[in-house]
DNA sequence: CAAAAAAAGTTTGAGCTTGAAATACTATTT
DNA sequence: AAATAGTATTTCAAGCTCAAACTTTTTTTG
């Protein structure tokens, strides 16, 4: 494992700022898909469902008048077609449905069930417990700090 | 600089760091799943290439002596049949080879050919650029402490 | 109004991903 | 040596993911 840059060295000047964030990037993302895989196999686990399966769950909690498919896969960052997947397997499940909407005939609504909003109530206090957990080396302050520090960028590429 | 006393938002409570540490997850996902997706189509566009074909040659590129299935799975944190496949399609480009370990005829070790050294270091020097871009609001001080934070944790989970 | 353009979703084909089961060896125990 | 346990990798089925192509419906425009 290459783990000797770990003491920072003295040469990070400012040409080197493209070397940083490599580094940067290269550890957020082994933590990223630490925590990811860790949030799959206890979904599984302990709910027998999947990451991508909650995270449209939790979208559509957001919303109780339902989502729009393009909407959905807005919010999520996936494809359209993707979510057309997960939405048909929840529907086969009983965890959401597809509403028609009355001026436009290809659109339509997904909206959680009951059963779905009960099922992502107990998922949702599960999750925020493990996030907890999984990210306890962060005190709430640099949580915070850093939820505006990636959020930053999130609205200069957005379009809103 | 985040809110000290003044303002005390009913977030920023001692009780409340679970939710500032969802909150950080959620912003730290959508980060990483917006660099990534950067990532892929520019990989594809560029280089004809996917995110996963990328890292799988960005891991053997540092082992010139090649690397086993089990140990390419564990540094990428991914299934072992995963990699199987991933493999299996490098092999067909003559990106890679299988070489047959000596002493134990179950395992091979995986290597760059030439021909994937040469690729590598081309996608490499245009990715090591597009991370520069689009983490271009961190500055290399800033990059050096997330660095350095992200590392932290990874230490204690892995079994190295 | 008819033709063209745009929008909402689905389908499709290829590849990625996982966990579990299977295969093929190697090492250990009895 | 035979049985057992352990290791390395592949195979498998199910599901996720994307981009591109396609269908249907709505909106725009000539």
């Amino acid at each position: 494992m290459a783990q000797r840059g770990t003491e920072t060295t003295p040469e990070n000047r400012a040409g080197d700022a493209s070397k940083a964030r490599l580094r940067m990037w290269l550890r957020m993302l082994k933590r990223t898909r630490m925590v990811e895989s860790q949030l799959r196999e206890r979904l599984r686990a302990q709910f027998d469902t999947t990451l991508p399966r909650f995270d449209v769950m939790a979208a559509l909690a957001r919303y109780d008048n339902g989502l729009k498919m393009s909407a959905l896969s807005g919010i999520l960052r996936v494809s359209n077609g993707n979510v057309t997947g997960i939405i048909d397997r929840l529907v086969e499940d009983g965890i959401v449905v597809r509403v028609q909407v009355p001026g436009d005939r290809r659109a339509s609504l997904v909206r959680l069930t009951r059963k779905g909003h009960e099922e992502f109530a107990r998922q949702a206090t599960a999750h925020e417990a493990w996030i907890d957990e999984l990210l306890a080396d962060f005190d709430a302050e640099e949580a915070d700090t850093l939820s505006e520090r990636f959020d930053a960028v999130t609205q200069r590429e957005k379009r809103a």
